[in-house]
RNA sequence: GGGCGCAUAGCUCAGUUGGUUAGAGCGCUGCCCUCACAUGGCAGAGGUCAGAGGUUCAAGUCCUCUUGCGCCCACCA
């Protein structure tokens, strides 16, 4: 083993390590009725997707909750897959062909959409193999893309389902619209951002007078579809205009004025214009009043059917223009600064349009019922809490979901059309017929093709042309990808899922929606937890984006210092929910961290005498243990319940903390050193057992997190155990179980005090700058009998830690001394001609302020009547002793400083 | 307009139910290339826990308010 280098060489390690997973099946789960599943889908990344730090930190806390269950028995299964992303794909090949000077209409639908199968052929599958490098445990023979011919039966299955049920609706409403993408947007998809703007005042002659009313607006160009103006019934200002009608400036058109208690008088001048084709609330206005609907924009958003000087511009040119005419005219009033919330395309970031079209809609209100109920039975629980709040509030308030979009790659809508039907019954634009139910005759939604018309008999039927929302896929996933809707033993296994891990920005999207279908369609919930992780941010704040610049990628931090310290790394710096803030330099500490382990390692395969050591792995006899042995053995314990009980908890950087301080903190800084002193004093058989023990199960509790170096110092450990081949991965490798019987609260107390009079030691060769080769003697003087023969036990350990002559334990105290107090016990190092006596003695008086004060504190509480009457017992105890503490170590401390004065005179 | 989160060492952050002297990493200072590791070891400096009030024997931790940052939701055109 002499072999391993200085030096953790990551990258080798784990291309390795992982193939041969991969190769052994050892991610691999099929249904196991002797054994309790334990189950996560993953949250598909996009087909367009590359691997970002975001990805990284869900990926490696889904593969953490993964390896631990599946070390603790369960039969783990993570299904991977991907997203095919309609619009986001889309946009991705349209700009591929627009290089090549060529649009989507030019090469046609089918054309088209094969192109974009070629390209997920070529490209899709470039975040699974990112996955791959990231360590993550999936089920790879289960991959799956929600267009799978397996996930696309369940869209079409779903959607007639609803559609039957009477929860899918046609009709005219009005949507976000990006005119980019030329496509209808859920609210979800078209997020508001806040935007500086201006409020344009527009003067609207009022017919038959030389008045004028005046209105305020964003958005002066929809004033070309405009067909009333509002003002709230009891507004004394305008309450005589009621009924009487405006002159639509330029367009000349002559519009009514109406009331409508919806009118906030305190917005702008009070008067509205209603715009009911071009804006949400002005729909409903103009639905309740009856108000003409004039659709002035195209779908690429620029203006049609409107005056020609206007006709064809685009909408903010003809915003433009607009000012300048109104104002020219004399219509214009104020102009003020307005900040308001504006939606953009979520996929493209253009601001959308709200526009008056022909969608599907899911009536959601009767959907959301269950999943409302679900988390208020406390059945399905968000990490941390404070999520569900805001999964209620949306979930309470849900609007129906707009799931048609106007482009080609994705589900197409499985709706057929018979014209001949539907021309009897009139025009779809006629928004009258919004929330209509389908149903109607001439519309056949169905799971497969028709081939005739039901009502007429007719072969010719034309299927919608528009594709479902990507999300409409996405919402099944947790059971369509385990084979729903044909009943697999997968599904009757694996399903409900255990824990879904996922960021706040997808809580609507996705989490809510899949609580939703996970009722509708399995009459049950489709996970019991739900762990969201923060977003990642960068030192600044600002959320990690490719488009700002600021983002780390994941795959240059592996290839710098390795995967393992990427996630070692990134799971210390996610306490439970809290946003990740990271730095280029933080991942350091991971590197660090397993090189610290390989050369731990290192060290222990370097020993000769394993050849005496049968099956290290065998039981150990504990009455040759030593205080150092039952000491490790302890901390070994405590960390096992901690690390254990932080990942049950979700509280991932606690448990990245509680076994690297087991690690480093107490197996290498001192453990490891404690075993050279005992290895060289023949006690090499018992100290190298427990050497291999403690690594052994620190290894184990560390793998989740850090899956490769531990993989890899793992097997090495074992060939020195002999252990049997077939047995050679750590990922099937139990996870280890606290012993009660390794509790040692005595051996932790006197290891504490060894510890304490070690530091003392070198603290006081440290600041008396006592030369690093001196080996002066070291007396410990104390009247606690118990304490003395401890410290006499381990005599050659304190020899060895503190670079001392020979130990006196309660001998003849040497005259001059430098001294510390600890546990009772007076450390002694002898003055004589290594000591400056003047800077002990500054030493001892800032010692001795320091114990002064700590007293006067501690003695200040036990005065208090309050404190000794109210306090529990124990604290009570704790802090007479730490009196008596306190005053013995002050006086010890005193009695030295009045010595060394004495010898200054 | 509602709701949420954050504010602790120079920097980035832990601190689970209130309880002795508030921790880690990085950075900084001093000493050490000691035969696992300088990607290391030992020792050390550094904090009125954002501010104000309150509850309590006891508050970084609970309550109220204030300030500053960040986020989410909502049809003020």
């Amino acid at each position: 083993m002499s072999e391993l280098s200085a030096q953790y060489n990551p990258k080798e390690v784990e291309e390795r390590r992982y193939k041969q997973w991969e190769a052994a099946g050892t991610f691999n789960a099929d249904p196991d009725p002797s054994r309790e599943p334990y189950t996560i889908v993953i949250p598909p990344p996009n087909v367009t997707g590359i691997l970002h730090i975001g990805h990284a930190l869900n990926n490696t806390i889904q593969d953490i909750l993964i390896r631990t269950k599946r070390m603790q028995g369960k039969n783990a299964l993570w299904v991977p897959g991907t997203d095919h992303a309609g619009i986001a794909t889309q946009n991705v090949v349209e700009k591929k062909l627009a290089k090549e000077g060529k649009k989507r209409h030019d090469l046609g639908r089918e054309a088209f959409v094969k192109q974009v199968w070629e390209w997920k052929e070529q490209y899709g599958n470039t975040i699974l193999r990112q996955l791959r490098s990231l360590g993550s445990s999936c089920d790879w023979r289960r991959t799956r893309f929600t267009m799978d011919e397996g996930l696309s039966h369940a869209v079409r299955k779903v959607f007639v389902k609803l559609h039957d049920d009477g929860l899918i609706y046609r009709g005219n409403y009005i949507i976000n619209w990006c005119p980019r993408c030329q496509t209808a947007l859920s609210d979800e998809e078209a997020p508001r951002v806040q935007t500086q703007g201006k409020l344009f005042h527009i003067r609207y002659p009022i017919e038959g007078s030389d008045a004028h009313l005046e209105v305020a607006t964003t958005r002066p160009e929809t004033m070309l579809g405009d067909s009333a103006i509002a003002v709230h019934p009891e507004d004394e200002r305008y309450k005589d205009l009621i009924g009487k009608y405006a002159i639509l400036p330029l367009v000349k058109r002559r519009i009514p004025i109406i009331a409508d208690e919806d009118v906030d008088r305190e917005f702008g001048t009070g008067a509205v214009k209603v715009t009911p084709a071009h804006d949400p609330v002005d729909f409903v206005l103009g639905r309740r009043h009856k108000l003409d609907f004039y659709n002035v924009m195209t779908d690429d958003a620029h203006m049609t059917a409107v005056p020609a000087a206007y006709d064809k511009l685009d909408r903010f040119d003809a915003r433009s223009k607009l000012i300048r005419d109104l104002e020219e005219q004399g219509f214009l009033g104020a102009v003020d600064e307005h900040v308001h919330n504006v939606g953009h395309c979520y996929r493209c970031n253009t601001v959308v349009e709200p526009r008056l079209s022909l969608q599907w809609f899911v009536r959601m209100k009767p959907l959301a019922e269950p999943a409302i109920q679900v988390v208020k039975d406390g059945k399905l629980k968000f990490y941390p809490d404070r999520w569900t709040k805001v999964y209620l509030n949306w979930m309470e308030n849900i609007e129906d979901w707009c799931i048609s979009r106007q482009i080609w790659w994705g589900h197409r809508i499985p709706a057929w059309y018979c014209d001949k039907c539907l021309n009897l019954r009139g025009q779809w634009a006629d928004p009258t017929l919004a929330g209509k139910p389908t149903g109607l005759p001439g519309i056949i939604v169905s799971e497969v093709q028709p081939s005739n018309c039901p009502t007429c008999g007719s072969g010719v039927l034309r299927q919608d042309e528009d594709v479902l929302d990507t999300w409409f896929s996405s919402w099944l996933w947790p059971f369509s990808t385990l084979g729903w809707p044909a009943k697999t033993p997968d599904l009757d296994y694996f399903y409900p899922t255990n824990t879904l891990v996922t960021a706040q920005e997808i809580i609507f999207f996705w989490v809510a929606r899949m609580v939703m279908a996970g009722f509708y369609c399995m009459k049950e919930t489709p996970f019991t937890d739900v762990y969201i992780h923060g977003t990642v941010r960068d030192i600044t704040g600002k959320k990690m984006s490719k488009s700002l610049g600021n983002s780390i990628d994941p795959l240059d931090i592996i290839e710098k210092v390795g995967t393992d310290a990427l996630r070692y790394t990134l799971v210390t710096a996610t306490a439970i929910g809290q946003d990740v803030f990271l730095s280029d330099e933080r991942f350091t500490v991971g590197r660090n961290f397993a090189n610290k382990l390989w050369n731990a390692t290192r060290f222990m395969v370097s020993q000769p005498g394993w050849q005496f050591v049968k099956n290290p792995h065998s039981a150990l006899n504990r009455d040759r243990l030593s205080l150092a042995d039952r000491w490790i053995l302890s901390r070994l314990n405590k960390t096992i319940i901690r690390v254990t009980c932080a990942i049950d908890d979700y509280q991932f950087n606690d448990a990245a903390n509680g076994i690297y301080d087991f690690l480093w903190r107490d197996f290498c800084d001192w453990y490891v050193e404690i075993a050279k002193v005992q290895i060289s004093q023949e006690k090499a058989e018992t100290t190298l057992r427990v050497l291999w023990h403690a690594l052994d199960t620190a290894l184990r509790l560390l793998h989740p997190i850090m899956p490769f170096v531990t993989e890899e110092l793992w097997q090495r450990i074992g060939e020195l155990a002999g252990r049997p081949a077939e047995k050679q991965t750590i990922m099937r490798a139990a996870w280890p179980k606290q012993d009660s019987y390794d509790d040692d609260p005595v051996a932790e107390s006197e290891m504490d005090t060894l510890q304490a009079i070690v530091s003392a030691v070198r603290a006081m060769r440290s600041e008396l700058h006592v030369p690093a080769d001196s080996r002066p003697d070291l007396f410990l003087a104390t009247p606690d009998a118990q304490a003395a023969t401890a410290a006499s036990n381990q005599e050659s350990l304190l020899r060895a830690l503190t670079q001392s002559g020979k130990v006196h334990v309660d001998a003849q105290r040497p005259k001059d001394a430098a001294a510390a107090v600890v546990h009772g016990i007076e450390v002694l190092l002898p003055l004589a001609g290594l000591v400056d006596a003047a800077k002990e003695r500054v030493r001892l008086s800032q010692r001795v302020d320091q114990l002064a004060k700590q007293l006067a504190g501690t003695e200040a509480r036990l005065a208090n009547n309050e404190f000794t009457s109210k306090a529990p017992p124990e604290i009570l105890e704790g802090a007479k002793a730490q009196q008596r503490e306190l005053q013995d170590a002050l006086k010890k401390t005193r009695a030295y400083l009045a010595t060394i004065e004495a010898m200054a005179k």
